[in-house]
DNA sequence: AATAGCTAATGGTCTGACCATCGGCAAATG
DNA sequence: CATTTGCCGATGGTCAGACCATTAGCTATT
């Protein structure tokens, strides 16, 4: 004798639709019936289908549209999810955060040096000018500043490495924006920041990765240096 | 003007619950209030609640029991749900997990020079001679050498760090074994793995950052080199 | 031709109900 | 007294129907 196996009718939705979503009988983009017509096809109640959907949206395959309809999604987010709760369910310290960006940050840059096409290079020389032009915008300034980092993150062509240098941003985010704003610091060290993003930039147009590197740490360092002491204090 | 935020009921409940577990006010084994309660506490319909709870065991962080309650899971076997999904991965993915995994490792390694305490080093070395013993015994020889990794990480006092290099491991561990159960190569490539090990702990208890980095970064590489064969094979 | 308003379709939510299962308790049994 | 049996309430799982907010597309007005 074994245990008898008890599938609950959600899973068995969820492994159909991830079964059509594997063999590409659904593609991304692609739209599924609706609801309702769902359950009837499936002969299942809404709630059990509704269940499955939302469990297959928290997974990154679905996404649903009110008024439009529920759709396949186009990337495989599937992973990055999951690397993403891996930072929920750790408590989010600051310096263990700070330095995980640290090691993103510069290793990006050494991929990117290896790997940017010139529609990279070119879309960081903007976000550069963005930078320069925003020296008296705080607001401005930060925002180019984010773009620069996250462009370089996209060079790498690594979707993971991108998503997380995202999420470690979005969540170190507030603290970058306390640090700039401060008034009396924000002059000097936004011109200090401004030339090393072109020292970066520069490293990566020679195609230098080691030098891409070592001037990406310069520059996280200098600027994580503000963030402990703002934390401390 | 910028898009309005609109959150839905179920995402919310999710926070919610997500936060009281990371901040442990829910511990491992706890038993959640009965789901009527629950509607009546957050103020929402069941099929949102339940949508929610739904989400949260698809994701390992719940386990729902018929007759008994909905009850905290182990942190831990969340992956081993993502891992179900594992197949999903392609090509490309893979290659950027392994790049990811490469780097984490490499930079664990280097931070662990640092920072490893003696019981840390001590444990490692325990792992170590798992896997010598288990040179005949592929099963206990991946398992010493995937702790001997876990180790590394844990040594950076780093739980970011270790959360995410833990991730990345799971999903590469069935391709990893595969790479290893090759019999033709088993032997050697069991031999040389050691090896590779002595050298990354002996870095370790040198307090030698750089050719710990570095240990490891060529142990990294002649292994995923089987791995990108596989994938292409 | 452009715009405003209407309508149907759709996902999101709520409610109430029924079922299968489980734990615990009490009665029946030896 | 110890064991088994049967029952009952609680609980998660499922279903059906309804209403709401939003969206797309059509229609009529300007």
């Amino acid at each position: 004798m074994r245990p008898v196996q008890r599938t609950s009718v959600s899973d068995a939705i969820i492994a159909q639709i991830t079964d059509l979503i594997e063999r590409n009988v659904l593609k991304p983009g692609d739209r599924l019936p609706p609801e309702r017509e769902l359950c009837k096809r499936f002969q299942v109640g809404r709630s059990s289908l509704r269940e499955a959907l939302r469990s297959l949206s928290m997974m990154g395959l679905l996404e649903g549209r009110v008024g439009e309809g529920t759709f396949v999604c186009d990337k495989g987010q599937y992973v990055e999810r999951a690397l993403q709760w891996g930072f929920l369910l750790n408590g989010k310290k600051l310096q263990d955060l700070s330095e995980t960006r640290m090691m993103l940050e510069s290793q990006n840059a050494y991929l990117a040096a290896e790997r940017a096409t010139p529609a990279d290079l070119a879309a960081m020389a903007d976000a550069l000018a963005g930078m320069a032009e925003g020296l008296a915008d705080a607001g401005r300034f930060l925002a180019s500043d984010l773009q620069f980092h996250l462009l370089i993150a996209r060079a790498t062509h690594n979707s993971i490495l991108y998503s997380l240098l995202e999420t470690t941003r979005n969540y170190l985010q507030e603290w970058i924006k306390e640090s700039l704003a401060e008034p009396s610091l924000a002059g000097p060290r936004a011109e200090l920041s401004l030339a090393q993003h072109r020292q970066i930039l520069a490293a990566l147009q020679r195609r230098d990765a080691e030098a891409a590197r070592q001037a990406m740490a310069a520059h996280i360092r200098s600027s994580s240096g503000d963030l402990a002491e703002k934390v401390r204090g």
